[in-house]
DNA sequence: CAGTGGTCTAGACCACTTC
DNA sequence: AAGTGGTCTAGACCACTGC
């Protein structure tokens, strides 16, 4: 119940949800179920915890949260600072692959945008990323380009989409001519190729990224448990 | 305390643990403590709950644990089986690198094993393995070529030794003429590099591994919570 | 000091497994 | 039927936050 009140949008990403005692009134349980329920929440990044001061529902705009979904970082152990710079924002129709990743018909209207992302001046992402033009009306080149901070925070902010989850093929591949002039490689260099489909609330695929990283000097970062 | 246990070997992998109640009792603590422990820790894969039958310790013996490390799968989205081949096992001198990592001293004796990993015949993964020597003595190339199941269950039923987590840095490199040779691409082909440090209990390193992948036909299935 | 989440308790009842 | 984990309850007390 609490899961569909997020989807539902009745708290907003960055607010409180009301507390354990307010919300066992509500469903007529126990505190202690309410409790199991946030736990839960919490634990798959739904909702986070703050002693003291109550139960906040997720957002991409904090701190913490800013790059959940960027494993990218310098060989050196220290912390990846990229700057954006939105190259193309189009519109045009959906061909089969990317219907199937957003659960669209072939022929709907999609956006896409390429962007490449830089470390110190050095280009180190090269993005071409796919919105469903429905949930993304208006989008345009400039306001992406006059936007401070993550896509993510981007996407709560102007457009009331939360990504929740999303899911990556990584592969290797090879530069051809136009991935070597976006990331002032060789052509023939290694690339790591990163296919992302991301997902809001209820499972809903909302976006598809494929992404190219220069891996010279950083990596990416996983942990198995 | 639990894991205290569990690092001790008070129960190895597979066994049931005590019921929550004897553990309650142990402890002195009321049942739902203890199963408040026990989910954390099977949050963590270290326990396994089954419903009726008890609390068992997690083992990469079991099905459902075996490839639980791998994350390789075919473009396909069938399932993989690799068929390993081990070609070399020797001892040697743990170098600068190695030493850090396994958190040995510099000439310290490790164990260094090659090996190859293929798909209907197809070679898919180039591996290089390094082992602490003193944990894993009398290690020969006949026992590693004897075994049937994965590595880590290898480890458990001859060494004492339950993986429970791992660290990965993946990047993409190009094939040099012994990588093309052992994966049969072309030398400068794109292969995916995947560097694995994987710790027992207690954040113990206890294995090195550098895989090179060939991802042509498959591809590293990562999820992102 | 009031309100929040964090931990713990003791006990009820349910669902699944085994004998 | 006995024993296991699974869910839930109602209440106690602690730790942290903000006024």
């Amino acid at each position: 119940m609490i899961l569909a009140s997020l989807q539902a949008s009745e708290w907003l990403p960055g607010d409180a949800i009301p507390s354990e005692m307010e919300l066992a009134a509500r469903y007529a349980v126990s505190q202690g179920t309410v409790r199991k329920a946030i736990d839960e929440l919490a634990a798959q990044n739904l909702l986070v915890r703050r002693q003291g001061k109550g139960t906040f529902v997720a957002t991409h705009q904090e701190e913490d949260f800013q790059y959940r979904f960027l494993r990218l970082e310098p060989d050196s152990g220290h912390k990846l600072h990229l700057k954006s710079h939105f190259l193309a924002c189009e519109n045009l129709k959906s061909d089969v692959l990317i219907a199937r990743l957003l659960k669209l018909k072939v022929g709907d209207c999609v956006i896409r945008i390429d962007r490449v992302q830089s470390s110190d001046g050095r280009p180190i992402v090269f993005e071409e990323i796919w919105l469903p033009e429905g949930r993304f009306k208006g989008l345009t080149l400039e306001a992406l380009n006059a936007w401070p901070g993550p896509m993510y925070a981007f996407y709560e902010c102007e457009y009331a989409t939360h990504m929740v989850r999303a899911e990556e093929k990584i592969k290797a591949v090879l530069a051809n001519s136009e991935l070597a002039k976006h990331l002032q490689v060789s052509e023939g260099a290694a690339l790591l190729s990163v296919e992302r489909v991301a997902f809001t609330y209820g499972n809903k695929p909302v976006e598809i990224r494929r992404a190219r990283y220069d891996t010279s000097d950083q990596h990416y970062d996983n942990k198995l448990n």
